[in-house]
DNA sequence: GAATAAATGAGATTCATTCTCAACAAGGAC
DNA sequence: GTCCTTGTTGAGAATGAATCTCATTTATTC
């Protein structure tokens, strides 16, 4: 399954740093892959509880920057306060369009922009490392509901 | 002067929902506009200070989410985990090239992406109001800075 | 099997932001 | 004018996500 493959390239880039992929890691990555939409900290934190895995928080916090280091996860929105991520493993990166009535968030592809963003960054000697293009306003749904108020 | 153009924009938009133009708003608004560049809130109540306004941190964080409805500023970033905004009456949108070492911003314009996202809203009946394009990386400096170790 | 370095849980701490509340204005109705 | 309603404010308390501390445990190396 495709299980091994993230664990190795979490497991590959911690020992690039010197560190080890314990097993309060191993269930946060298997609870983040578990998960096939966004999700925050503590959203997180109550799968690995349901999962029986006896992680703290402090450690889910702790980790959170790592798998985002490793290109594993990205920091996708901030909602409600709270920094929201999502894994990238398999998946094309993509744009959010964040409802600011009902929440919900769709996305869509980025392939028309990609090549407009990377000649920028070619030009102005940019390294890009990641970014997060974020689009809000009224999803269909509440817009209608709106108009029939 | 333009003074008199965006205080009578918020103004209006203030009366629109029944609520006054008062003298620690109109404060505030002078302070903005007389920043240009990025803000949060405590620097922007720094500014409110140097300038000899009474006016207090409640009323700055109450006044910014009015700011951002009436469209005369924008969130354009979250950065050490402060909100960051900047007034863009004048300015066309743009996107931010934000460096990860040394912290610094820069912007291009949306020229060339902004008939895509116009388009692909179109297509999902979404309502665009606001929306926060930030790019991440090693601006060259860094970039070269860190070759050079 | 020391010695060193990394990891962890639990709870305390931080700090941006929001909330509460009492006091104060402004405007309309009469 | 006076009453009444509604908006506004400052000060400080409260909130809550995220980070830090520290004592303890675990892994690795020599």
């Amino acid at each position: 399954m495709q299980e091994q493959e993230y664990e190795q390239i979490f497991s590959r880039f911690l020992a690039k740093k010197g560190l080890r992929l314990t097993l309060p890691r191993k269930q946060i990555l298997d609870a983040v892959f578990s998960l096939h939409s966004h999700f925050d900290a503590e959203q997180l934190f109550d799968v690995l509880r349901i999962r029986n895995a006896e992680v703290s928080l402090a450690t889910v916090y702790r980790t959170l920057p790592l798998l985002l280091e490793s290109g594993l996860i990205q920091h996708s929105m901030r909602q409600e306060s709270r920094d929201v991520y999502e894994h990238i493993f398999g998946h094309p990166r993509h744009l959010h369009w964040i409802c600011r009535q009902c929440g919900s968030v769709s996305e869509t592809s980025l392939d028309d922009i990609m090549p407009y963003l990377e000649r920028s960054a070619r030009e102005q000697h940019f390294e890009l490392e990641d970014f997060s293009l974020n689009l809000m306003g009224l999803c269909w749904r509440c817009k209608n509901e709106n108009r029939n108020q």
